[in-house]
RNA sequence: GGGGAAUUAGCUCAGCGGUUUAGAGCACUCGGUUUACAUCCGAGGGGUCAUAGGUUCAAAUCCUAUAUUCCCCACCA
């Protein structure tokens, strides 16, 4: 054995050994109990982030630990198309070489997109295997494979049968930079200073920073218990608007903040979210007046076509010549959406997008989500996390599930462009040459061939008829371009990689048992998997949830690229090792809470592979010394023979129970930082320090030196789902009475 | 604005059902070439457990306020 660990040699050839084995297949077998997790999938085309680290460390520590157990343990790898994601990382490539997407055809930019994804998939699964996860690489899946796709489409069209989907006007977040909509999870605000605009609607006066959208007010709205506008509600208001006469209804909404501005507010339904909603609550009309290429749209009258910004500035103009400008605050401050990557601006815009009803009277998806967790039928640890689930499935609404991105599962929805000469299209000609407009009219001057090949985008208002199938339909059809929320695949994950619902995978391994992931996706995702779950399945997908805490950097603070403290985990690899990596970020994860990169205890843990590198090295020294050099020589562990032991071999024998009883308990209840301590306290500060201290004293070694040959082996058992690299190298120098590696040994027996 | 979490040694954190002198790793001090390991060994210093009240025979631990920090959700036109 070389004088240290040296961790780049060997674990290369210890996973290299473990893939001879096999050890990872997991075979369904009557006579074992199931034990299943699920890998949440990592974007395909990205790489290993810390977290990615602690959560393969996590569940092989539990798939490792379960497997030496006797279950049948199986852990599910898989990787991720990442729908945006991916699509914007290659719009960045594209824009390297002087493309867009709008240069491509929908077909054509999805094989480009599927091809970079291709090229760059082998990283990422090159790097979950050095991390030595035990996932069983013969079940991988990635989240187009076709049948993943198959299983998807199933779940729409069944919802589709069941009343569950429908097409809806619906206020979005949309982005004119990327051309698709955001959900709200991808919207954050940021603070701007906008001029605050006070403007007169005859007696009344609004305040207002988006002067242009006045054009798609359908109401002005006040506060029901605001006295001063009290004799207004309900009445009409005349006045002299930018556009000529006007007149709106005043309505009486408890929205309304009578300390904001004036009191009153103009209800522009289409372009803000909560007047959408006082829309909705007083069936106004919907005036759409922004169009998603940016501009003011063509029932604007005289500013049609201009960009927002120059709308504003015309109407704001036209507003002061009307002398309807009371007065304006320069130094308004107030926070804007925008989108979470970029920072650009995001307009609220009504899109018909495509639904999912989760409340449905007949068949609620929510309610089952809701009652699984709080009556405990899934356990969710930390409990504390439980409140966020709970609280959030309770005020779901209807999940939007349609994006007008191409890089993802498309909708499987067709338009007879025939009955529906309004469906909006953008296709490139035989020339190239973008061409916009409504399919009604375009088929009068191009072939549905040519359309169908050179296809961008469509854009069907919410009345259009259409037909789901799974095939391809052919002219007179066009498939609708959304796809579907990376969610709504992701969502029924647990289903799509066990082969839902005829397989024996799926009858063995279902419901899985563990879900571990990081909790900032608790609402995303957990819980549309346990919606989809019950709803497929009638039970949800996995019994306990285990929320790992979000790795901070050095500092304290965030990870992030314009901080420059990203930490890449393959440095650490590269210095201390995969275990001490590992084993490092255990120790750091203790209650589920976020924490700071654990740099020294990373330093530590490296340093303690070291250590029982060297308790081994020095255990063999003594054996050969005294010609112990086979099994045979020294006597075995056994209670009959520990009767005679001395106070010291006594003292260890207990420790190791204990020891084992401990770990035990600790991983029952996912407290692994407690685990993991205990076996370095019990190897350095007991077995090191103390015992082997003891017997190198002894003159007959006999009997000392057989148990703790006993203890170390027992040891390594323990450590090993923690830090699988530096055990398995250290028991294959011991000489054993079984010849099996470590991976595939059984948990030892207090 | 609503909700959650945290505040314990210089640093990063444990202390999960109230129990003897409050623990670990790193850092620090002193001393060590001892059949392996200096990525080591031995000894040691260092904490009024954020603050103020309360419950109790007994509180870092339970309760209530306050302060500070972090996160999530919402986002007043």
């Amino acid at each position: 054995m070389d004088p240290k660990f040296e961790h780049k040699k060997i674990e290369a050839l210890i996973a290299e050994r473990w893939k001879t084995g096999g050890y990872f297949k997991a075979e369904r077998d009557a006579k074992k109990e199931p034990f299943t997790i699920v890998l949440p999938p990592p974007n395909a085309s990205g790489r290993m982030h810390t977290g990615n680290v602690l959560m393969v460390a996590i569940e092989d520590l539990l798939i490792r630990w379960k497997r030496m157990k006797g279950y049948s343990a199986l852990w599910v790898p898989g990787t991720d198309h990442a729908g945006f994601e991916t699509q914007t990382t290659f719009e960045r490539e594209l824009k390297k070489k002087g493309k867009s997407r709008f240069d491509y055809d929908r077909d054509t930019l999805y094989q480009m997109i599927w091809d970079f994804v291709h090229e760059n998939k082998a990283l990422i699964e090159g790097q979950i295997q050095a991390m030595g996860a035990s996932v069983d690489w013969s079940r991988y899946t990635f989240t187009l494979d076709p049948e993943a796709v198959a299983t998807v489409l199933d779940t729409f069209e069944k919802m589709e049968k069941e009343g569950l989907v429908y097409r809806s006007d619906y206020v979005v977040n949309y982005s004119f930079k990327w051309g698709t909509t955001f959900s709200d999870a991808e919207t954050t605000f940021k603070e701007r200073k906008d001029p605050l605009y006070y403007i007169k609607y005859g007696p009344l006066t609004v305040a207002t920073v988006r002067p242009e959208t006045k054009l798609g007010d359908t109401a002005l709205a006040v506060n029901p218990n605001d006295k001063r506008y009290k004799k207004y509600i309900d009445t009409e208001i005349e006045f002299e608007d930018v556009t000529g006469p006007n007149k709106l209804k005043v309505i009486a909404d408890s929205y309304v903040d009578p300390k904001f501005g004036t009191g009153v507010l103009k209800v522009t339904p289409a372009h803000d979210k909560n007047d959408f909603e006082i829309g909705i609550r007083h069936g106004l009309a919907v005036k759409n007046v922004i169009s998603t290429n940016g501009r003011m749209s063509d029932n604007c009258g005289k500013y049609a076509g201009l960009k927002v910004l120059e709308a504003r500035t015309k109407i704001i103009e036209d507003l002061e010549a009307l002398g309807s400008i009371e007065k304006i605050d320069a130094e308004y401050s107030h926070p804007v959406p925008v989108d979470y990557r970029s920072e650009d601006y995001i307009e609220q815009l009504v899109l018909p997008n495509w639904f999912i009803k989760v409340d449905d009277s007949k068949k609620s998806l929510k309610k089952p989500a809701y009652d699984v967790v709080k009556d405990k039928k899934v356990k969710i640890y930390p409990k504390w996390r439980e409140a966020t689930y709970l609280r959030w499935v309770e005020n779901m609404h209807d999940w939007a599930i349609s994006r007008q991105i191409v890089w993802g599962i498309r909708i499987p929805a067709w338009y007879n462009l025939e009955e529906n000469p309004t469906v909006h299209v953008v296709f490139l000609d035989s020339s190239g040459k973008a061409v916009s407009g409504n399919a009604g009219d375009l088929l009068k001057t191009y072939s549905y061939e040519e359309i169908e090949k050179g296809l961008q985008s469509l854009n069907a208002p919410k009345e259009c008829k259409y037909i789901v199938s799974k095939k391809k339909m052919g002219k007179p059809y066009l498939q609708e371009t959304d796809t579907f929320d990376t969610w709504f695949s992701s969502g029924q994950w647990p289903l799509v990689t066990l082969h839902y619902p005829n397989s024996e995978d799926f009858k063995y391994f279902y419901p899985t048992s563990v879900l571990e992931t990081g909790w900032e996706i608790v609402t995303r995702w957990v819980s549309r998997m346990i919606m989809f779950g019950i709803y497929l399945t009638g039970e949800a997908p996995f019994k306990d949830i285990y929320l790992h805490g979000h790795i901070r950097a050095i500092d304290g603070k965030k990870m992030s690229k314009s901080l420059g403290n990203v930490i890449n985990p393959e440095d650490y690899i590269a210095e201390y090792g995969v275990d001490a990596l590992r084993m490092g970020l255990i120790s750091g994860t203790a209650n589920g809470r976020d924490f700071n990169f654990p740099k020294d205890k990373i330093l530590g843990y490296r340093n303690f592979a070291n250590k029982i590198w060297n308790m081994t090295r020095f255990m063999l020294m003594m054996m050969e010394k005294e010609d112990f050099t086979k099994y045979e020589d020294l006597p075995e562990y056994s209670k009959d023979a520990a009767k005679t032991y001395s106070e010291e071999e006594k003292e260890i024998v207990k420790g190791l129970n204990s020891l084992i009883k401990q770990v035990d308990k600790n991983l029952e209840k996912y407290r692994f930082a407690d685990a993991g301590e205990a076996i370095y306290q019990f190897m350095w500060h007991e077995i090191a320090d103390k015992y082997i201290e003891y017997v190198k004293n002894l003159e007959d070694k006999r009997v000392a030196l057989g148990l703790l040959r006993h203890v170390m082996l027992n040891c390594l058992k323990l450590l090993h789902p923690f830090m699988p690299f530096v055990t398995e190298a250290i028991w294959q120098e011991i000489p054993r009475n079984v010849a099996r590696d470590l991976a595939d040994s059984d948990w030892p027996e207090a």
